[in-house]
DNA sequence: GGGTTAAATGCGAATAAGATGCATTTACAA
DNA sequence: TTGTAAATGCATCTTATTCGCATTTAACCC
């Protein structure tokens, strides 16, 4: 099961189904829903119950592993693996295609505030509009 | 009732609770979620069901009057009068306070994406951290 | 390897934001 | 003033996510 397979991450038990989310995730190249995840879960035969996989996931969160997001307003979560690296999306609003930005615009911005005693700890951004085959309706 | 009192939008009726409901927007600093402006306006005696905010918000989305936004992955959104004029805020990770951001990285970047055909409508920015008074714990 | 136990999962039921359906009421045009 | 399409009150539904608890399981000890 790629990487996972020998390189768990400590403190935390290792089971079939944490294992089976991890590599779902390792195999993604974009952000998954819970429900994703349990789709994937089911057609590989390692079923869960979709509260498992969200406690799996939150597990994975606070260990820092997985990063949650919500694209577009959604009021459906996306994870993905985190892979160290800073990440945006631009997401097309007719088919909700998932673009990785390449640049980020906040490398060299100083953000200008009210409260100028503000400490920045990071920041959310997401680009919407149409992809090449949205675009011509 | 402000500036509402005079300037009804065309197009909709001029009905007790959106004169409300606009109003309520018209006089608040920051976005306000749909409960919040129900109860203000329970506050004010214009009592509404909180569904009927919602339709009355919809309607203001679609009429271009209002925006809607969900800050820190909330799954509540919150919503504000359109003033037309470009705008992202700063959240507080810990007491939630919401500044204005008065600059936007945006405004001279070239998004780099897989698909170059990308048809860039907008984005959503938002940053994070900590207010000055939730620096020091 | 077998037993012990704390932690994880299965499963159902609870939450909470938001949407929807329908009967009643209301704005507004004729 | 009256007719009517549209808006609201109200209840109910939907959908993502969380919670509670009984059962199962991973991992440590012998």
């Amino acid at each position: 099961m790629a990487d996972s397979q020998n390189n768990w991450p400590t403190g935390m038990k290792r089971t079939k189904q944490r294992e089976s989310v991890l590599f779902i995730l390792e195999e993604a190249e974009k952000p998954l829903s819970a429900l994703d995840i349990c789709s994937k879960m089911d057609k590989s035969g390692d079923t869960a119950w979709l509260s498992t996989v969200y406690r799996i996931l939150e597990l994975f969160i606070k260990k820092g592993i997985v990063l949650k997001t919500n694209l577009m307003n959604s009021d459906m979560s996306v994870f993905e693996l985190n892979r160290f690296k800073h990440k945006h999306y631009a997401v097309c609003m007719n088919c909700n295609k998932i673009l990785t930005l390449e640049n980020c615009p906040m490398e060299r911005f100083i953000p200008k505030l009210e409260d100028e005693d503000f400490h920045v700890m990071g920041h959310n951004l997401e680009i919407f509009g149409f992809c090449k085959d949205c675009k011509a309706h």
